[in-house]
DNA sequence: AGAGTTCTTGACCGTTTAATCAAGAACTGC
DNA sequence: GCAGTTCTTGATTAAACGGTCAAGAACTCT
């Protein structure tokens, strides 16, 4: 009935995250956005509207396929240790990215009341998932707190990722988080 | 010898700093500058520079008025306890505009190496002083990865800030940093 | 095969951006 | 009061930006 589409949505989607990512949201231009899709201009805004939705669309992807996965993991995790495993890996190379949420939260959530709110709840099943991995260990206290703390010190990370600090740095922060938390 | 200035340097340094940390650097535009320093474009130029100097400027202005202070306060603390509560106080009001140094870390570090470094350097001073605290409290064990963990956490209320979280939730990562660490 | 619909393309538009510049103003030292 | 220097002003510029649009291509249904 009428011409399909020749492009992947799901591919297109995931090159103009990977964009957003790297440059932030001011940083990608539409030029970009078009390399970086495969997808001419008109194409873009036929299939996602503006910028801003296509923005919008990234957000959602990334969470999908950057944060879900990490909740499920922490959720299946036998202890708070194994926990904390998931969230600051040993011996991983720190990704200079950061976290799409945490950079959208600092440029675009100040002044985008609708992203603001992605960005507060994109966290919080991971909070949730850390709180009851936390409750049912007997060698972790005040599981709520705890939780809070180590989503914070995470998203922490993430933008030292940013700035370029070292690996070593990082991963003195997860050695903190599991002294701390785990008092047996 | 010459026309003196007819504006005060630290007067206009403030007001760009105030914008920058409001909007993010692509954020504040030169017109928008112009109002918030009460300058002309030509003199802006003339007195610092082009827009990345100016933000170089408001970042180091940044540092000495928002940063320093704390480090100060965080050195002359008793102990780890107290530290805690200069880092996060009690009851005080969220301030949504977060921290200008973790903002240009998510907008600006990825594409301007010195930035970056700025970014890193930053914190240092802070991690540094609450090693010495932590070392020297009984109650607190491992001060290193204790103090990389709570700047971390730090930094992360910083970007929740930004997102609008609630004082509950930020005052619950502070919870979780003091029944954390100190096992008194 | 023809009508109807959607998709693709690339040129195009108005706006906004960071940055510049010539001209005049304000001051100091002589 | 004159020369010399720096500062201020506002118009100006070239480039880059997000967004639009007309024309043609590609497909389905009858």
């Amino acid at each position: 009935m009428a011409r399909p589409r020749s492009f992947d949505e799901d591919a297109v989607l995931e090159g103009a995250m990977a964009l957003f990512w790297r440059r932030g949201y001011d940083g990608a231009t539409l030029e970009a956005l078009d390399r970086a899709t495969g997808l001419n201009r008109g194409s873009l805004y036929n299939a996602f509207g503006d910028k801003r939705d296509l923005f919008l669309a990234a957000l959602s992807r990334y969470v999908r396929q950057a944060i879900s996965p990490a909740v499920e993991a922490v959720r299946a995790a036998p202890n708070g240790s194994a926990a904390l495993d998931i969230l600051f890996p040993l011996d991983a190379p720190v990704d200079r990215r950061g976290c799409l949420i945490c950079k959208a939260a600092a440029e675009v959530a100040p002044v985008d009341a609708e992203i603001a709110e992605i960005a507060r709840e994109a966290y919080r099943p991971l909070r949730e998932a850390l709180e009851a991995v936390f409750a049912a260990d007997p060698d972790v206290t005040s599981a709520k707190p705890s939780a809070a703390m180590v989503v914070a010190a995470y998203q922490g990370t993430k933008i030292m990722a940013n700035a370029g600090v070292s690996a070593e740095e990082i991963t003195k922060v997860a050695d903190g988080a599991r002294e701390a938390l785990i008092s047996a």
